[in-house]
DNA sequence: TTGAAAGCGCTAACAA
DNA sequence: TTGTTAGCGCTTTCAA
């Protein structure tokens, strides 16, 4: 492969003005400009990243940090930032953490190392302090997506959880439903207590209501199944349920079905994210999450953060959730 | 952060010598070995990877290409993929082609600059001889993942679409059906025509076979909808579906609900890939790909160029696909 | 068994 | 407007 060495000679320039024409900084004149120009061509040359980053400047490199991407949710998220990333020239490693600290404080650590230039986090384990530790002693940006720590300024992007859950509530209801249960996720995860609030300000007026239409779930499609049968044992009289995310609402559907408990008929359901929408059948009724504009976003901000802008390192929620009408409701 | 220089001061010996005991090459003392080793604990020294590969070693990256992280059918593999990689001590760059040549071709020309160690390709649109010229001449291995040119000596792992393709039709028959169709994929995909070729195999010896009994669809769930009622009209008594991949098979089954046709009771349907298994509802019955073993036998394949190991470059294909029983069937 | 020194390819003062 | 040169942090001959 050419080196810049290369090019300054076959133009009889220095390198300095070479890497003055690749970098488009600093005065050069129009015709040297073009005898540079004509060298690279003509040399088919590009500049060593490598060799780019060791001498101070950026990797163009930024890690996204998901717990799983084969939860269908993080594949959603992926593919935003690395379009994002790809027209700014920016390209996005890939990393697993599966909810485990010390494979994050791992990656964190060899994303050091890699002189990576910012990271998106996607985790429900790590603490804020650690967070804010990183950034300062490593001076790489971090942005945290679908998740956020209020009392701390760490920039983070995600929907408006609460305002979600009021939707799919509100549409539950005006469906004709009375009594409504809700399936919560993990407490750990900000999403599912925010969830879980918005659920509880809609419904907590309601002369129906009590506590224990509450049950709490995993997230997960099993926790689903479990969940449904512990809210219906507990109260047979339900006659919708806010399922706390997409995947235990296909859990419940199944239990539901398994159990012959007719849905939308007896019982309606909604569910959360808007994952596969298209997969399902029945389809769900759920609240689809604005996902590539969560990611674009953070991606977006992250990499001013790159470029040196300060910004104000808050919390980015967007409204902008769409009620998916499906057959379940 | 601490260089290999505050090192060598701290503990009183040469850059050289530090080397040597970061890499674990060349005769160095005990004592000196400990001196050293104490000191980069002492100063918390990490490498710098981005000056170890500009030096001549490698990235410790490698670059996952796939049409589109959102196909479900990715994730399965990138978790592999990455899972594989991390336990090596490398890292994976993710990159969405879009089945777009252009997209591609950029992202090729991309890692070489960035002196990428080694290229995982899931690809059905570049040709064999861009790939084997690109090997060639960037000395960057590549390693093909879900496809393969049967001509060429290019490395390649995938299932055994067409043994995955009997067990369907052997499922169906087995179930009952007597008049057995297919909806096949875009001719230009290598998997969607060994399932075809498979199903030819199984089916041409049947009294009531007929080409005709072949549609063809785009892998996509609405092309599935539409190949579906097309197989319908030309022949109202089928009796069973091979359908060529899950996304097509959701698509016709939606289809068929709508059109009030009961499954599996007056037709039956069997998908291939196994994503999503979990998520439908009633579940489908289909051909589960051993994804796993795919991604991590295509990595550690990879590693092995990577590691200079010359490789005899030929076609993996992997049996171990599992008939996973829904209730479509 | 160890060290000195020459790069790897590029950027960025500083001079001219 | 252009060139010289000193690094960036590490690896790797080649000598000692």
């Amino acid at each position: 492969m050419a080196t810049i060495r290369d090019v300054s000679k076959l133009a009889g320039v220095s390198v300095a003005t070479v890497s003055r024409v690749i970098n488009k900084n600093g005065y050069v004149h129009q015709a040297t400009l073009d005898k540079v120009e004509q060298a690279m061509t003509a040399l088919q040359y590009t500049p060593n990243q490598i060799a780019r980053s060791l001498a101070g400047k950026r990797t163009s490199t930024v890690a996204l940090i998901v717990p799983d991407i084969l939860n269908p949710f993080f594949p959603l998220l992926a593919r935003a930032i690395e379009d994002t990333a790809q027209k700014k020239g920016f390209s996005v490693l890939l990393c697993n953490s599966d909810s485990k600290q010390q494979k994050e404080l791992d990656y964190l650590s060899l994303l050091l190392t890699k002189q990576i230039d910012g990271i998106l986090l996607a985790s429900y384990t790590s603490k804020p302090e650690e967070i804010i530790q990183y950034e300062a002693k490593s001076a790489i940006p971090v942005v945290l997506v679908d998740t956020c720590f209020p009392d701390y300024p760490i920039a983070s992007f995600l929907s408006n959880h609460k305002l979600g859950a009021r939707m799919a509530v509100n549409h539950l209801i005006e469906r004709g439903c009375g009594k409504i249960g809700h399936i919560c996720g993990p407490t750990h995860i900000f999403a599912a207590r925010e969830r879980c609030l918005g659920y509880e300000e809609s419904c907590r007026d309601q002369s129906w209501y009590t506590p224990s239409l509450i049950v709490s779930g995993d997230f997960q499609v099993d926790g689903g199944r479990r969940a449904i049968q512990e809210l219906l044992s507990r109260h047979p009289d339900v006659h919708g349920v806010f399922v706390g995310n997409d995947l235990m609402a296909i859990g419940a559907l199944k239990q539901l079905h398994a159990m012959d408990i007719r849905v939308p008929e007896r019982l309606k359901l909604i569910g959360f994210d808007g994952i596969a929408t298209d997969f399902l059948m029945p389809e769900l009724s759920t609240i689809v999450q604005p996902f590539y504009d969560i990611g674009a976003h953070a991606m977006n901000h992250l990499l001013s953060r790159i470029d040196g802008e300060s910004m104000h390192n808050t919390i980015f929620e967007f409204d902008s959730l769409v009620l998916h009408k499906g057959q379940t409701t």
